[in-house]
DNA sequence: ATCAAGTGTGTAGTATACTGTATAGTTCAT
DNA sequence: ATGAACTATACAGTATACTACACACTTGAT
């Protein structure tokens, strides 16, 4: 398991180190301290903690907040959540998900059919 | 033309009164006052005015801010706007709105294999 | 006439999500 | 052993998008 610094982190996901480190705060991702090492106390990240960002960063560009987002990285990763606690999470998100899909197609029609009116004017 | 107060406008978009009020100083939305009253200044709307909120809803739903929604309004109603300068920005939102499509698709996909997992969990 | 409900203005406060700054310690190449 | 670059902590500040509140005026039903 390769363990990565913050700011190899920020390289590959793009994510400033502040954000990264306010996400840690905020309890969406979690680092590790070596415990061999005793001269620092430097966190490392797994790849897991890459994945987990990328996911973020889509989940924040389609209208989710921190906040949703965190219940689903709960749902995936929080071992003492009950399977069906986390059943019920994820088909509510699938359900937004569905919703999201649809306002995007009616904003993207609506957008089409501006530059229809556009294209069309006399001018 | 019907013409509509602010609380009519409230009820059929369900957004709230302030927030129509914050939408207005932010140049989102411009309603009329009637020249033949006198005795008060109650602003009117019209219902290029509720279209225009749906599509903000729609759109902040799907994670625009709302300066990129300004941009595609502006594009949509200004009358001082060039016809090229107005298909540009229709396009780069289109493109933004392709973006968050894929996004979208990836998070859905996401959520749907991790659900998955879960359920195939020997617990 | 009165009073609840609606309207407008202005200003302050809140929530979310960062972003910046200051300080201090660590690592590593030279 | 020294300096540039990296790391951690803590706290203040910013941007966006509201939300609440105080105050004053208007309308409409009784």
């Amino acid at each position: 398991m390769t363990m990565k610094l913050i700011s190899q982190i920020c390289k590959e996901t793009g994510i400033p180190i502040g954000t990264i480190r306010f996400y840690e705060k905020s309890g969406l991702i979690k680092g590790q301290t070596k415990k061999e090492v005793t001269t620092n106390n430097y966190v490392y990240y797994d790849d897991e903690t890459i994945e987990k960002l990328r996911f973020i960063q889509m989940a924040k560009a389609v209208g989710f907040t921190l906040s949703e987002i965190r219940e689903v990285i709960d749902a995936w990763y929080k071992k003492q959540m009950s399977k069906s606690a986390k059943i019920d999470v994820l088909n509510k998100k699938l359900q937004q998900i569905d919703e999201k899909m649809k306002e995007l197609k009616a904003v993207k029609k609506q957008i089409a059919i501006c530059k229809l009116n556009i294209e069309n004017e006399v001018s």
